[in-house]
RNA sequence: GGCCCCAUAGCUCAGUUGGAUAGAGCACGCGCCUUCUAAGCGCGGGGUCGCAGGUUCGAAUCCUGCUGGGGUCGCCA
């Protein structure tokens, strides 16, 4: 249940009741009406704007019509003040009950508590890592992952029924390239001197390993046969081995991919013949010669004619090439193929969690998903930028040639998984991150992920101090909900159950705009007002969460902690970590 | 050259889809441990929201044009 969005309610109720009276002309907009917590906190608990929304549209000034909101508004029983302000805002002053029911509410609904039902079970689908099965991933691919998962997760939160895929890009000339570079290394496991690997073929050496596991399951019956009879054997073999190690790596982060697509399977199936015919039927192809790029003509230029889709029907700056000049279909044509099939299968929203180098290919593979879905199908892509790694502040340095890039297993095995997660939605996906390898791990402050881990650590510390000092009470979520919470009255522990009680309308926000960094920054938020709370108690000993001769303040206040600890578990699920017991190692 | 992203305190970044006097953290200065974990908390200084216009009751947020940084640019995926 969100606070605010059920004020609003209440507001609209109110302002039928003004059109009911008269008071109010018929046929109002309230679509912008509002109702927000004010940033500044003197304001009081919530704002809304109606008034100045509403002015122009009844034909009187902001300032005129606040008042009478403001009298029906301060009318209301759960509402203590309700004064006009600035330009015609009617700021809210609640009565605390209102808001301690709020934690009664959290330990009610337990890590549930913030699920939403704006998603009213439509159907999502997110794509995401989807790295090519060439080597195993790296640390680079990580934010993909726990950007697409966390967003998962969020918009599962939010009602949304949510399908998360990969998709396998085994088609094309990059996995011809990988068969052949295993075909070295398998010919190296057979003892052969295979010297420098040459250029143009993958020299990491995980794929020695994959080179050995063939000549055990096959012995030497590729090394005398044409590679048109091998390519096929190895490149598979290859594709399977690598992709057994990525399914590992993101399940070791707690990725939950469920579905896997393979390009070439789509490809085989006719599904790019079919969408291919299905744009022509709406004639969106033709045969056509593009311009060189501005400014920039590559040196092998020269115009030739192909076979077009008009992107710019749809947005795009040009019309794009479907077919390879040996009659294969680009990459751009399967994956419109693909972006079908997840329409067929149900979705109408579409989510694509991108790397950095994929920002051009956006405008033509949104252009084609409203093309072929007949506009029934949105595509949103979340662009993630780099993620520099460093190490005390210098940046780590990395080259593949040199086998010295850092995968993703790398990372994890150094900082853990739960660090891994939390850090990479440390910010907006299209903002670069720094991810230093010492300051992901420090446990101070100054790392978000120990400071949130660190307040659910001292909220269960305060519960299982309890329990053995009290062994009598009984302290479950059913029973802290029942707690006396009138007894809360300081003004610490109302601006922390008015922060528990944004969660619900920060899971909506977050989740309509596709942005799970803001959970993160909620969880510090949230702790942050614990931390406050828990120090108050060291300046002030009857601020403390036991009161030793007052066991209804004790159990009171221990539901507000339970309440604490519950909404970081719920906002920790989201991000895909595990909140924990305590922090000593 | 076209397109996309970014530009907010000295530094790193948020900013509730257009709200009020723009917020955190770091760094800097001062204060707080006989205590449920000081691995933390409080107070203070610090801003032309890159620049210039526009839209309206109201703009960091939306539109246009510039400046600077990154990415990308026909048959790689």
């Amino acid at each position: 249940m969100n606070v605010f969005k059920d004020f609003r309610k209440r507001l609209l109720g109110l302002l039928d009741e003004m059109v009911a009276a008269g008071e109010l002309p018929v046929g109002l907009d309230t679509a912008r009406v509002t109702v927000e917590s004010p940033r500044e906190a003197s304001h009081g608990d919530m704002s809304t704007n109606a008034a100045m929304v509403l002015a122009g549209q009844v034909g009187t000034a902001p300032r005129q019509l606040a008042p009478q909101l403001a009298l029906r508004l301060g009318a209301l029983p759960e509402v203590l003040t309700a004064e006009v302000a600035g330009p015609g805002f009617v700021n809210l002053r609640f009565a605390p009950d209102f808001w301690r029911v709020q934690v009664a509410e959290v330990l009610r609904a337990g890590t549930a508590y913030g699920a939403s039902t704006i998603g009213a079970g439509q159907r999502v689908n997110i794509e995401y890592v989807s790295a090519n099965p060439t080597g195993p991933l790296h640390a680079a691919h990580a934010r993909g992952a726990v950007v697409g998962d966390a967003l998962a997760n969020l918009l599962e939160k939010a009602g949304f029924i949510v399908a998360r895929e990969y998709y396998i890009n085994d088609a094309g000339s990059q996995v011809e390239t990988l068969g052949r570079s295993a075909y070295l290394r398998y010919r190296e496991a057979l003892g052969e001197e295979i010297g420098e690997i040459p250029a143009g073929l993958y020299p990491g050496d995980y794929l020695k390993e994959v080179g050995r596991a063939l000549a055990e399951r096959d012995g030497g019956r590729w090394l005398d046969q044409p590679e048109s009879t091998w390519l096929p054997v190895l490149r598979d073999f290859a594709i399977d081995r690598i992709m057994l190690g990525i399914r590992e790596d993101l399940a070791t982060l707690g990725i939950g991919i469920n579905v896997f697509s393979s390009e070439r399977a789509l490809v085989a199936s006719g599904a790019v013949q079919a969408a291919f015919e299905e744009l022509s039927a709406r004639g969106l192809i033709y045969q056509g010669v593009l311009d060189p790029p501005k400014g920039k003509k590559p040196d092998d230029w020269e115009p030739r004619p192909q076979t077009l889709f008009r992107a710019t029907d749809y947005g795009d700056d040009v019309d794009r090439p479907l077919r390879k000049s040996d009659g294969s279909w680009t990459y751009f044509a399967n994956d419109i193929a693909y972006h079908l099939d997840k329409f067929r299968r149900g979705f109408t929203v579409l989510i694509d969690v991108l790397g950095a180098d994929h920002g051009g290919y956006v405008k033509r593979m949104q252009a084609a998903t409203t093309a072929i879905t007949g506009g029934k199908a949105a595509l949103d892509v979340k662009i993630c930028q780099l993620v520099h790694l460093m190490d005390q502040g210098k940046p780590v340095k990395m080259s593949k040639r040199a086998g010295t890039f850092v995968t993703l297993r790398d990372v994890i095995d150094e900082v853990g998984r739960d660090v891994v997660r939390f850090i990479m939605l440390t910010r907006r996906n299209d903002q670069t991150l720094d991810f230093d390898f010492a300051k992901v791990t420090e446990q101070s402050k100054d790392n978000p992920v120990f400071y949130v881990q660190y307040c659910h650590a001292r909220c269960r510390s305060v519960l299982r101090h309890a329990a053995e000092t009290r062994p009598a009470a009984v302290l479950t979520l059913e029973a802290l909900a029942e707690a006396p919470l009138h007894r809360l009255v300081e003004p610490e522990e109302l601006a922390l159950i008015r922060i528990m009680a944004g969660w619900p309308r920060l899971v909506e926000g977050a989740a309509e705009a596709h942005e799970a960094h803001r959970v993160a920054f909620y969880l510090y938020d949230l702790a942050a007002g614990f931390h406050a709370l828990w120090n108050k108690g060291k300046d002030d000993t009857t601020l403390r969460f036991l009161a030793p001769d007052d066991a209804e303040l004790t159990l009171a206040r221990l539901a507000l902690v339970q309440a604490v600890a519950t909404v970081v578990a719920s906002g920790l699920a989201v991000i895909g970590v595990e909140p924990v017991e305590e922090m000593r190692s």
